[in-house]
Formats: structure tokens, C-alpha cells, sequence
DNA sequence: TAGATTGTTAATCGATTAACAATC
DNA sequence: TAGATTGTTAATCGATTAACAATC
């Protein structure tokens, strides 16, 4: 069923495709062309055909995308059309942005844990903190296939530990160290210590393009 | 000064060296390999020393790198040995976790602002929220050379936009939008929400390798 | 039909990795 | 010296872009 072997940049590419495709379907505007989604999105024309022939003939020669169906087949594409349930570790300031936070694709975070036991109890966006200790009972009960980590670099390790034996497959890691997992669990790491550090290195010079 | 055009992804790298370097200065590891950098990283070893290549010869041949000395020229080579100060625009959650944030390196939240007349006036991590009719004074007042977005999509264009006007060269966005800037402006986009919905797509597929 | 735009192949460009002489 | 590891060149790999026939 799935292509050959798709590049992560392309993957990574279609919920930028998704999130404009939905803006342009609270317009009238019906279709859309390789070269308007390239102009918007800041990306090549050429690359968004290829991205998407890779998954099936979307478009219409003459014509371009209709602007539902594209949205539909990349909602299939990313497997977003049926729920996807996520679990939360770490109830810091950055762990109560994520869950305030709405990601209008199927996508719900749907329990949250700490090790803290000040915290455990308290609610966040009408999800009560559980213990660490209920991960892997929640996990299965509530089918969560995605972990969030925001904790400190200290204990993302750990945790990453935990969501595996859990049997969760993907992780998406806010902490700023880099973690270790076994082959077939996925890591994506949100690293904007990284951004920002490496934006000074722009700074100053004057000599940019 | 600055080497011939080091490509984005070599500078990315750099800030995954140095914190992982600055963990061995607290230790009492005084040299390390691009072997050792590697397995810990999850790097391929000639890459790391081909990255550090591009700026000098920071390393001894049959030893490796001298932990202090390297941390410093990196340092150096990011522009960060003298302090870099950051305005963020947008103090809802996610604004408030950055500004709590401890960035340790030399890059400081100097002055927040929002365009929410409610949140004007308030602190946040000891600084007081101004309005955005302040923002270009303040970066000349402060030296101010990079900003961060935390505003909702839609307010992301306008916000990156003063940012430009006001000469900030370097913006870090978190708002779920392609922003455009004229040359000379760098952008570096945080999107969880990409990172988040592609991992979808890897998920339950168990042909994985 | 004429104009527009896709899907796809070929060309280009760039980044990663392997290999090894130099040398500490 | 022998062992280790760098800096760097060459080889490989992969991703982006250009070009164009097919066709709506």
C-alpha cells in the first residue's frame, strides 16, 4: 500500500501543503496550481508535483489540484483520518502550551503524566496529570501511538525508555539532548535552542545573499 | 573572516556540539573524538569533523579535541561570546515557557511585547509586556538583534514584518505560517505542528526498518 | 483549438560518507 | 615506535530543479 520510500523532507512537507490546502478551502477558490502553492509556500512548483505524485495522480493536467480531494488524500497520506491519540510527559510551562494548543487535525492529546507528585492530580486543559506509573495502562486503554516529551534534558532519556516499553512508535522530543531508541520507534526532535543558537551565526555579517 | 558559504546544515550542528560539550566541561574529560562525539550524537564521525573543518584546525591528530578550546571556538564561531539579545512578540503560553526558558549560552529575552492592550503592562519572567508601538525604539535602545514570533498564524506576517522594519535581521517563528522577508532576513521556522502530523504518517505501518 | 498545468525523466546541485595520508 | 585520530580528497548518495511530452 505505502510507496517505496519516501524522503522524511518530503513527509515533512505535505502538513505545510495540508495547512494552506485548508485555508484555501474556506474560500470559494476550488483548484489550486503547482505554481500558486509553490509562490505561498515559499517552495518550488516542480518539487510540490513531485512530492505529490509520489502518493497517486492528485491533479488535472490544464487545471491543477482540486482543493478537497488534495485535502482528503493527504489526510490519508498522514493517516490523520481517523483519530491519532497522543500522550504528554512534562507539565512545565512548554508541556501546558502543547496541550492548549489546537492542532485541528485528528490529532488530541489525550492524557498527560508527570513524576512530580505536586502535580499529580492537578488538571491541564480538563486532562488530569497522571503518574508516571499509569503510562503503560493508559497507553493501551486510550490506544495512544505518539508521545510528546517535554521535560528536562535530564529526564528525556528516561522517558523515551518508558513511551517504548509502553509501545508507543513516535516520539516528538522538546528536550535539548538528543535521544536514543531502538529501530522502528521514530524521533522527531523539536530543537529550538538549536534554531535560535545557530540564527546568531547569521547575525552581523552583512555579507548575506 | 567568515569561510567561503557553510551550508545551513553545518551550522544547525553546531549548537548539538557545544551543549554536548559543555556537559563534558563539567566533567573531567579534557579531550574528546569525532568518534566519541558521534556515537553520542548520533552523528556520522567524518561529518562532525568535516563541520569543525570548515573553520579551523580545532582538533590533534592521534587526540582528538581539547573540550574547553572547542566550546570557545565554537562559541565564537556562533557569535556568541559576546550576549545576544532577543525581543518575543506574542506572551501567550508558548511565549511565556520561551521566556522562562534557560538558554544558558549568551542569548537573552531582553524585552516581550503583545498587541493585546490586557496583557500590556503585565510581567512576565521579571519583564514587564510592552505594547508594540515600542518595538523599533527598543531594539535600538536594547540592541536588539533577533525576534521571536509567538502570535497566532494570522498575526505572524504583520508581527515579522515590524520585526524587519524596526532592522532585526534574524527571526525565530513559531506561528504555524510560511512568513516572507526580504533578502537579508533570516527566518528559522519552529513547526511542531509539521513535526507532530508527519510523524503520523510512520505510525502502525510495521514494515519499518 | 490554444493555453495551462500536470506527471515524469534527466540534469544539477549539494550533502554525507568512506578512505587514507599526515602526524600527534 | 605503535596506535589513534585528525583534516581532506574522492566516492557515493540523495534531494532539488529544469524541461517537456502528455493532456485537460
Amino acid at each position: 500500500m505505502k510507496p517505496d520510500k519516501i524522503s522524511e523532507a518530503v513527509v515533512r512537507r505535505l502538513p505545510v501543503y495540508l495547512r494552506y490546502l485548508n485555508e484555501l478551502s474556506s474560500t470559494d477558490i476550488l483548484t489550486v496550481s503547482s505554481q500558486e502553492l509553490g509562490r505561498k509556500l515559499d517552495l518550488n512548483p516542480a518539487q510540490i508535483r513531485k512530492d505529490l505524485a509520489y502518493f497517486g495522480d492528485f491533479g488535472r493536467k490544464g487545471v491543477g489540484y482540486n482543493v478537497i480531494y488534495l485535502i482528503e488524500k493527504i489526510r490519508q497520506i498522514l493517516q490523520l483520518d481517523e483519530p491519532r491519540h497522543v500522550a504528554l510527559v512534562g507539565t512545565g510551562n512548554l508541556g501546558r502550551a502543547l496541550c492548549n494548543y489546537n492542532m485541528k487535525e485528528n490529532v488530541k492529546i489525550v492524557a498527560v503524566f508527570d513524576s512530580d507528585p505536586s502535580k499529580i492530580g492537578t488538571t491541564m486543559n480538563r486532562l488530569i496529570v497522571q503518574p508516571m506509573d499509569e503510562l503503560e495502562q493508559t497507553v493501551r486503554e486510550k490506544e495512544i501511538s505518539i508521545g510528546i516529551i517535554t521535560v528536562p534534558a535530564s529526564e528525556a532519556q528516561k522517558v523515551a525508555d518508558r513511551f517504548v516499553t509502553a509501545g508507543i512508535r513516535g516520539i516528538l522530543n522538546f528536550a535539548p539532548t538528543v535521544l536514543r531508541t531502538p529501530d522502528g520507534v521514530r524521533i522527531h526532535h523539536t530543537d529550538f535552542t538549536a534554531d535560535l543558537l545557530s540564527l546568531a551565526y547569521y547575525m552581523d555579517s552583512d555579507d548575506e545573499t
